[in-house]
RNA sequence: GGCUCUGUAGUUCAACGGAUAGAAUGGAAGUUUCCUAAACUUUAGAUGGCGGUUCGAUUCCGCCCGGAGCUACCA
């Protein structure tokens, strides 16, 4: 039972014998009380006080005595200006504790049966993963366990972006420059290797452009003319009429850049349900061009291209098929949502995508709704800010972009130094070690990035390595450790962790109840918002609120057993509420560190 | 120009329209014969500007100022 819920009820149906009004809609407010005054949840009086027809003070007397009266587990009630503050005994606090510690699946909501598919990483097949992708990946990830927290029946898909002249670029210049050389033989990872070539591919392509303008051709015309360019552009229709040799050098350097892409998706800690290739995908979508042109929803211009008018919405008109046959990204799109629905029956679609492409999402859903499809509302564009250096926006071709597996070895590095100084790993065996600094480097970058709201726009300065102390992954994963310490040495003891009648339960206490009894609402409430930056919020203030009571009282050393016991079952209880708060987030806390 | 997002301590982040705007970090000062000091305690420090709605606005609305992104027969 959650206190502000049932506060909730109560104040209605005291609304209901005091002031004759009606239960349904009631304007009740509840809150947690603030630190600052007495009591344990807050009524605000204000919107019901048309109701009530007398003063806040009034209003909350009544109420409150009302209350008191007929809610036994109601303690004692004060009335600050226009909040009704209310202290619930000790005894209430003692039996929902008892509940949350017998119930196994505390924290997670019942199931909704609804299908809900999250498309996140997404990524192009040209180059190494970077920071931007970071970030989304562990949105997508997190978005994902926090949807079936939330009771969903969660698909997670990976659509890759395999074909197109980016590859084809880092193909031509593979082709120029490579030699035959391999991730092998090279000795790095194969996505790494491709997108060096990107890269020369791009100084290949302004070599020759420059010196095309020093030939006398504009810009203009020399980026258009460049022979590399024509030959990659030619490389795509190869590839599109499936010539072997073009589709075979595809397959070789896809198939390096997957590998290198899976090791650091294993690195992350993340997997996918199923990954789809645009490869396979690309052509979908031009049956739902016909089915728009029927409906008239669609034009068709005198070049043979295919439009929609979008500007009735406000927008402009999008073309949908191009004048010589082919299609664009968004008829791909259209298609491929499309597909999804019907395959897997779904409920919902998530895409987590960056916010640069909050326009095309717009009019996917605009378009799927002017060809009739209801389901076009269960669309959900996770839209998230970039991510920016100091210097400004990510940017591949000049270099300033912060490399995935670069930035995940620093962090490993900097862990194993940092726990190296605190003499943490005594004892410990090199694979602990090594699970251990994996853990905690990840758990902050990880939190770092998770902490934030999604929707704005984040800073990471290289400079400023990211921090292991405050606010940070590493803080709640100690906290953890610190309680499994606790306990293996209770049990050690042979004490258990009980909680027993007789053991009084102070204020601090009461509060911890408090706040892991809201833990189930928070995921409900991040679940709505599509916001693990709630449940990391939520998890830092409850490490935090147990290390000050860690600081204040002893456990072990307390000679009452009762206290002891129910000391120890309320510190199990935070661990495994952290538990499940950071596995939402892919965070994993250690036993010890 | 149009559309979307955004502006909070020196810095990085919080705050369903609610009480005296919270943390962290950095600065200053402390805590270890005691369950892990990656911790704890004290201290100074912020809502870009002007209006509006409201009992109450960081939050909602309008205008101004400042950031970011989109506005391709690219993906």
């Amino acid at each position: 039972m959650n206190q502000d819920i049932f506060i909730a009820a109560k104040v209605s149906s005291a609304m209901e014998a005091l002031f004759g009004a009606s239960a349904a809609n009631l304007p009740i407010q509840i809150q947690a009380t603030r630190k600052e005054f007495t009591g344990d949840v807050t009524a605000v009086l204000f919107p019901v006080l048309k109701i009530s027809k007398l003063s806040p003070e009034e209003t909350g007397k009544k109420i409150g005595e009302y209350l008191l009266q007929t809610t036994p587990e109601i303690e004692s009630y004060n009335v600050v200006k226009g909040f009704l503050n209310i202290k619930f005994s000790e005894d209430f606090w003692r039996t929902i504790f008892k509940n949350i510690c017998a119930d196994e699946r505390f924290g997670f909501l019942p199931s909704t049966g609804r299908n809900v598919m999250v498309e996140f990483s997404s990524p192009n097949t040209n180059k190494p993963l970077h920071l931007g992708h970071i970030r989304n990946i562990l949105l997508g990830w997190s978005v994902s366990k926090l949807l079936e927290a939330n009771g969903h029946n969660v698909m997670k898909v990976n659509l890759v972006n395999d074909r197109g002249i980016h590859i084809c670029k880092s193909m031509m210049a593979w082709k120029r420059e490579g030699n035959g050389i391999t991730p092998e033989m090279a000795g790095k990872k194969g996505d790494h290797l491709v997108g060096d070539f990107y890269v020369k591919f791009n100084d290949l392509y302004t070599a020759q452009v420059k010196e095309m303008i020093a030939n006398g051709l504009s810009e203009e015309e020399a980026k258009r003319e460049a022979p590399i360019m024509k030959q990659t552009q030619q490389m795509l229709v190869d590839w599109e009429k499936g010539d072997e040799e073009t589709v075979a050098l595809w397959k070789k350097m896809n198939s390096w850049v997957y590998d290198g892409f899976d090791k650091t998706y294993e690195t992350l800690g993340v997997s996918f349900d199923r990954v789809y290739y645009e490869s396979q995908t690309y052509l979908f979508g031009k049956s739902l061009v016909e089915k728009g042109l029927q409906m008239g929803v669609f034009e068709r211009r005198e070049d043979g291209s295919v439009w929609c008018d979008l500007t009735g919405d406000g927008l402009d008109s999008k073309l949908l098929l191009r004048g010589d046959g082919t299609s664009v990204y968004m008829t791909q799109d259209l298609g491929t949502a499309q597909q999804r629905f019907s395959e897997y029956n779904l409920d919902e679609h998530v895409y987590v995508v960056g916010n640069e492409q909050n326009y095309h999402f717009q009019v996917l859903k605009l378009i799927l709704k002017k060809l009739g499809f209801d389901w076009a509302d269960n669309i959900y564009h996770l839209s998230y800010g970039m991510v920016e250096l100091p210097e400004g926006k990510m940017k591949s071709r000049e270099g300033t972009v912060v490399d995935a597996d670069d930035l995940l070895e620093s962090m490993y590095n900097t862990a194993k130094e940092t726990s190296m100084e605190l003499g943490k790993i005594e004892g410990m065996s090199e694979e602990e070690q090594d699970e251990l600094f994996r853990m905690i480097s990840l758990g902050a970058l990880k939190y770092f990035i998770i902490k934030v709201d999604p929707k704005k726009g984040m800073l990471f300065n290289p400079k400023e390595s990211i921090d292991f102390n405050g606010n940070t992954g590493p803080f709640i994963q100690y906290t953890h450790a610190r309680i499994k310490s606790i306990l293996r040495k209770a049990a050690q003891a042979g004490w258990t962790a009980h909680i027993d009648d007789s053991a009084p339960l102070n204020d601090r206490e009461i509060s911890i109840i408090k706040a892991v009894n809201m833990y189930p609402v928070k995921v409900a409430e991040a679940g709505k918002a599509y916001s693990p930056a709630l449940i990391a919020n939520y998890a830092y203030d409850l490490a935090k609120e147990f290390n000050q009571y860690y600081h204040d009282v002893t456990i072990l050393k307390e000679e009452n057993n009762a206290v002891r016991e129910t000391r120890l079952a309320l510190a199990s209880m935070i661990a495994d509420t952290l538990t499940k708060a950071m596995d939402i987030l892919g965070i994993r806390l250690p036993e010890k560190m």
